[in-house]
RNA sequence: GCCGGUGUAGCUCAGGGGUAGAGCGCAUCCUUGGUAAGGAUGAGGUCAUGAGUUCAAAUCCCAUCACCGGCUCCA
């Protein structure tokens, strides 16, 4: 016998050799219905957190802790979308006769498998075609079988079946660890774990295709890649779809459009985005959010221009690393002059450093810059305002003596932690990205800076109480960095806010200032952009909130609507008491009706409609519209005290 | 940059080898309105660009450009 215990710390004994279905029946026979796979801990082994999630299927042979797996759990869905791709290839492998494998793997919302399909034409048509014959094959409620292989015979099957792809994978592994899975006629190398069978799958979408270089590299094959995502019950599908389809009606290109906030010319060029008025003025509402924080903070604000000499780049090294990648130098007329386009701030900052004498007690010193730079990004790469051209880095660099770095990185944490919640992203996570563990050649700097680097991030970020994951080879080439990444009101992940740690760049720039003992010492640096940039916060923020921006953002925030004509004198006088208030009114005494006034401004997101008409003209009162709500009615007065409170309420 | 898709009025889109369509928007007029579309009239298009096939191309073929979905990349 052997001692399972469960995740509520009882523990039950199960005969030697027990699986996890057999486990789940032994509880209730609706849990062994759902059950997909089950995750297994062996107790003798006391380094491992975690334990291995394995087949239902498989024989349990020793005191473990296990967790059963259902859709609803992360693994479980990983495992049911990874049979899932088994399920695909089988259908493609009947349809399409002689088709190849790449790999076939889970992802975050479903499963993709790269397949190389000879020639014969592929197309957004053929989906359904695949869809049908899935769940015909999921009905027949074939098992996953799970068996182990010797190298040879791996790679004499996948020689003889005429899959490339497989036998260059199976050559990289390990004779003794190989393991095919077969379900139905489909037999495929895997690791697995796989669902008992594929009756569970009930629901199937398979989503686009695309093209994908086998294994990630584009001088190799290109393959097609099929994306789908299913579900063990219909109506999971169903809202899933509903999600897609809020997920388009808040794409922040439409809403750009519909709100008037931003545009794009090909005259004017790729990816270079033109701010609309609307546009502008939330755009300076943002910048004035950040202005107001920073000045408070200790920030001092300095500007640089749009170009600088390439000079400038091969000192701080990223000529050598992005040079070709940039939009090419551009020379003066007479004497041949090299400049480039801005692509960061850091290096003009350090000059600033540079232009005086530095004190330790000048440190922390705190330059911020709105710093539009230009990065020359593939056409291919160009995505409305998550991916430009020409962006604004809400930037700022710390330079700050060795004991002040965590300190200083804490603060930026905090910084990061208050625009999160004024702007309502209450769900995020902090990514850690340090160095490969192995590649170490592509980062630039000591061994021991990096060190120091990686742990005062490290630590910082502990000590902030961050939900964090590390990630290695995610660093910059001359840093480690500690990213945010929100996840949105209906659950899509962003990458936002950025600190990274430097000590690079001072070396480059020979920065020093004179410590307390009179000896000179280089200050290491702190990059940050709390927003990454205006540019793409906007957009994240579009997508976030629908395009309802809180009142104190909206380009508009109050349009004042006469009934009739006849009222637009009070309308005009309402507008301007407003005004003086600093609230953004305007009126709208458009020859339409009152209703389609209304639909109108309510479609550009104006958060606050104000109605007059006689009963208010002869009051001295306004009609509040709110959201779409009616309000009821408030002295002006009354009104702006209102207005001022939930600002104040919103920015705190 | 690579693979696939798309390109028709300012916007959203229908159509399609034989002289170009709708709704919205815009202009003018009527209407003077009470919380998400009042009515009439009118202007507006080398059907992305360039070559080709054809008696005839917006339509078919090819190339180019842009956009969309991915891939690779992201200081």
């Amino acid at each position: 016998m052997i001692n399972i215990t469960f995740p509520d710390g009882s523990v039950r004994p199960f005969e030697e050799g027990v699986t996890g279905y057999e486990i789940a029946k032994s509880i209730s026979p609706r849990l062994a219905a759902e059950v997909l796979a089950i995750e297994v801990k062996d107790a003798a082994d006391t380094t491992a957190d975690k334990g291995t999630v394995i087949d239902l299927t498989r024989p349990i042979t020793a005191d473990s802790s296990i967790r059963l797996l259902k859709f609803e759990d992360e693994e479980g869905k990983k495992v049911f979308w990874h049979s899932s791709s088994h399920l695909m290839a089988e259908a493609l492998e009947s349809l399409y006769p002689g088709v190849k494998f790449g790999i076939g793997p889970a992802i975050e919302n479903g499963f993709y498998y790269d397949v190389d399909l000879a020639g014969q034409p592929f197309s957004d048509a053929d989906l359904a075609k695949v869809e049908k014959k899935m769940l015909e094959l999921a009905k027949e409620k074939q098992e996953f079988k799970r068996i182990s292989v010797s190298k040879q015979d791996a790679l004499e099957y996948f020689t003889k079946k005429g899959d490339p792809y497989k036998c260059e994978l199976i050559s990289e592994l390990e004779d003794g660890t190989i393991t095919y899975y077969e379900n139905g006629q489909f037999t495929d190398l895997c690791r697995g774990p796989h669902l008992p069978n594929t009756e569970l799958i009930k629901a199937v979408k398979l989503t686009a295709i695309a093209g994908a270089y086998w294994r990630g590299d584009e001088n190799r094959q290109q393959l097609t890649r099929i994306y789908g995502i299913t579900f063990p019950k219909k109506s999971m599908l169903d809202e899933y779809l509903v999600l897609l389809e809020e997920a388009k009606k808040r794409d922040h290109r439409k809403l750009g459009k519909e709100m008037e906030l931003f545009t794009f010319s090909p005259k004017v060029g790729l990816g270079l985005p033109l701010w609309l008025p609307r546009g502008a003025v939330m755009r300076y509402q943002l910048e004035n959010f950040l202005r107001k924080k920073l000045n408070e903070s200790g920030y001092l604000p300095v500007v640089t221009p749009h170009i600088g000499s390439k000079q400038l780049y091969v000192t701080s090294g990223h000529y050598a690393k992005y040079g070709k990648d940039s939009f090419q130098p551009i020379h003066t007329p007479q004497e041949g002059e090299e400049y480039m386009l801005k692509p960061m701030n850091c290096p003009h900052h350090c000059e600033i450093y540079r232009s005086a004498p530095r004190s330790y007690r000048d440190l922390p010193l705190r330059l911020a810059e709105f710093g539009t730079v230009y990065r020359y990004e593939q056409s291919g790469e160009l995505h409305g305002l998550t991916r430009v051209r020409s962006f604004t880095q809400d930037d700022a660099h710390m330079f700050v003596r060795p004991e002040q770095l965590k300190d200083e990185f804490k603060k930026v944490i905090d910084l990061i932690m208050y625009v999160f919640s004024v702007f309502k992203f209450d769900n995020f996570t902090a990514q850690i990205s340090l160095r490969d563990k192995v590649n170490r050649e592509k980062y630039i700097g000591s061994e021991e800076n990096w060190e120091k680097a990686e742990s005062a991030i490290i630590e910082s970020a502990a000590e902030k109480g961050l939900k964090t994951v590390i990630e290695y080879g995610e660093a910059a080439f001359y840093g480690p960095k500690l990213d945010f990444m929100v996840k949105d009101a209906i659950g899509r992940k962003w990458q936002l806010g950025t600190i990274q740690v430097d000590y690079n760049l001072p070396e480059r720039f020979q920065l020093e200032y004179t410590d307390a003992d009179g000896s000179k010492k280089r200050p290491i640096m702190i990059h940050r952009a709390p927003f990454g940039s205006i540019e793409r916060f906007t957009a994240v923020l579009l997508e976030h909130t629908a395009g309802h921006f809180p009142l104190w953002l909206a380009p508009d925030q109050v349009k004042v609507l006469p009934v009739s004509e006849k009222y637009a004198d009070y309308a005009k006088k309402v507008c301007d008491l407003l005004n003086n208030s600093e609230i953004r009114a305007s009126m709208d005494d458009r020859n339409e009706t009152l209703g389609k006034r209304i639909r109108e401004i309510s479609l550009l997101r104006v958060p606050l409609l104000v109605i007059v008409g006689e009963q208010e003209q002869a009051q001295g009162t306004l009609s509040i519209r709110k959201d779409g709500v009616n309000q009821g009615s408030k002295t002006v007065e009354e009104f702006v005290d209102w207005f001022k409170e939930t600002v104040k309420a919103e920015l705190s």
